[in-house]
DNA sequence: TTTATTTCGGATAATATTATCCTATTTGTA
DNA sequence: TACAAATAGGATAATATTATCCGAAATAAA
């Protein structure tokens, strides 16, 4: 469904949350430990999360990667998903037409729309913040 | 969504079937420029779909893909999928974790579930049938 | 101001996906 | 039987994705 990337990058987020809830930054390579990816290749999905404004970084001694704690609530996984993969789980057809919309649909267009607007309120409504609460009381896991 | 090669099974699935209907075999040639595919890399793919009995193929001259026309209206587009893609599009977890299921679910297990849900309720109840004949109607389109 | 720490970013490598090419095999027909 | 028409399938290439490495830039503290 996502790629490898936006997978990492929504784990990551969801563990900088936590620690940002205890005022604590997290490097790179903590995260990749937690959230068991490739330490490297995280770092640059971290760099999009950056660019796009959806993490804060601080360089330098006792720098790291944090997300403001008034933030938290109002990011949504869809802010993560589009830093990332960008707007194609959205848009674009679902056979790869290169027109394809209520006028000219493809043959999948109208069962699919269901689905992509399924997926793409699940991600609009999803918080950062309800993800990292879920953690952190135990209901869900980031690993394993 | 889904893979190109899983596209354009789904394509050339429909325009066999279409073709079926009036008792017509189709080469390669004919579907990818039909469905706007590569045609070596589109053959590959027809061989996957007739491996997992999705279409027939008949060898040497006069011969080329078919669906049995009783078998149009059963196959539906999960099996199309399953042939291709396999069954990852179902299973496996939203964000990669090896262990993710009701025990121990993934920070985004639930809210995946259902959208998933509805992705694997939507393969499983279309049926090529339906899609050729929206393409006979010109409701739908096939390239564009 | 120097040093240690840490993110940034470019270069490169490994792997998976997509795509092409060429030959073998099958089958209908002259 | 020989030939032509078609799919099957192996080998290879191109591209995209995933992953690694290393030096540059920034920053806090000694």
């Amino acid at each position: 469904m996502f790629s490898k990337a936006c997978e990492y990058g929504i784990k990551a987020a969801i563990f900088i949350a936590i620690n940002s809830f205890e005022n604590r930054r997290v490097s790179p390579k903590e995260i990749s430990e937690e959230i068991d990816s490739p330490q490297a290749f995280t770092a640059k999905i971290l760099q999009a999360l950056v660019r796009h404004n959806v993490v804060k970084s601080v360089r330098g001694a006792h720098g790291g990667f944090e997300i403001d704690k008034d933030k938290i609530a109002k990011t949504k996984l869809s802010q993560i998903v589009y830093a990332i993969d960008g707007d194609s789980i959205y848009k674009g057809c679902g056979l790869g037409l290169h027109t394809c919309d209520e006028n000219r649909p493809c043959p999948v267009h109208n069962k699919f729309k269901v689905v992509r607007e399924e997926l793409r309120a699940m991600l609009e409504n999803t918080s950062l913040e309800q993800l990292a609460l879920d953690i952190k009381s135990g209901v869900t896991f980031l690993k394993l």
